[in-house]
DNA sequence: CCCTAGCGGTGCT
DNA sequence: AGCACCGCTAGGG
């Protein structure tokens, strides 16, 4: 509530979709979370009671702009930054691959493992994936287990399936 | 299908 | 430092 906080502050509004209402998380450098829809998820309690200076409300609109195409398989375009600096730097080599699998493409997790220049950390890409903070966007959904096995999703596993679906993949879990 | 061993990052103590 | 947890994988019943 001082001035020392000011650099810690994050605002969360809600992104309504059709698929449900989505809550997005804005620190000062950009777009920094962004939680699925959830039954505990109402809007009083996700909403920030002071509202978002112009920036900010300038990036919401971009994310749900972005966030309607992406989960009607288009490209998003025009996203709002993306702040990933909450991880860790095995983390975020993680995320970066992520972000280059276009819709509709996959990797296995020892895929990604080997591009982040770490073939045996396997487990360990399971784990960053787990920890993105911002699903869909950073499209870690696209990150399948050997033999076109569906692997895990922490958003539930219902979304993994449903954004796999939308882009055409198949699984065979 | 079920184990099991081996693996590396992360967070907690 | 240690330790338990994992969105894993390959190998062997």
């Amino acid at each position: 509530m001082k001035k020392t906080d000011r650099a810690a502050q994050i605002w969360a509004l809600p992104l309504p979709t059709p698929g449900g209402e989505f809550v997005a998380h804005y620190s000062t450098q950009g777009l920094c979370g962004l939680d699925f829809p959830s039954l505990g998820n109402r809007p009083e309690c996700a909403t920030t009671a002071v509202p978002p200076p112009p920036a900010i409300r300038r990036w919401h609109a971009l994310a749900t702009e972005a966030l309607a195409r992406a989960l009607q398989d288009q490209a998003p375009e025009n996203l709002p930054p993306l702040d990933l600096s909450s991880g860790t730097e095995f983390q975020r080599r993680v995320w970066r691959v992520l972000r280059k699998i276009r819709p509709g493409q996959t990797r296995t997790y020892a895929e990604v493992a080997r591009e982040v220049g770490n073939p045996k950390a396997v487990r360990a890409v399971g784990g960053a994936c787990g920890a993105n903070p911002i699903p869909v966007f950073v499209p870690c959904h696209r990150v399948l287990a050997a033999n076109h096995r569906l692997g895990g999703f922490s958003g539930g596993l219902d979304w993994k399936r449903t954004l796999l679906a939308r882009e055409g993949v198949k699984t065979t879990g």
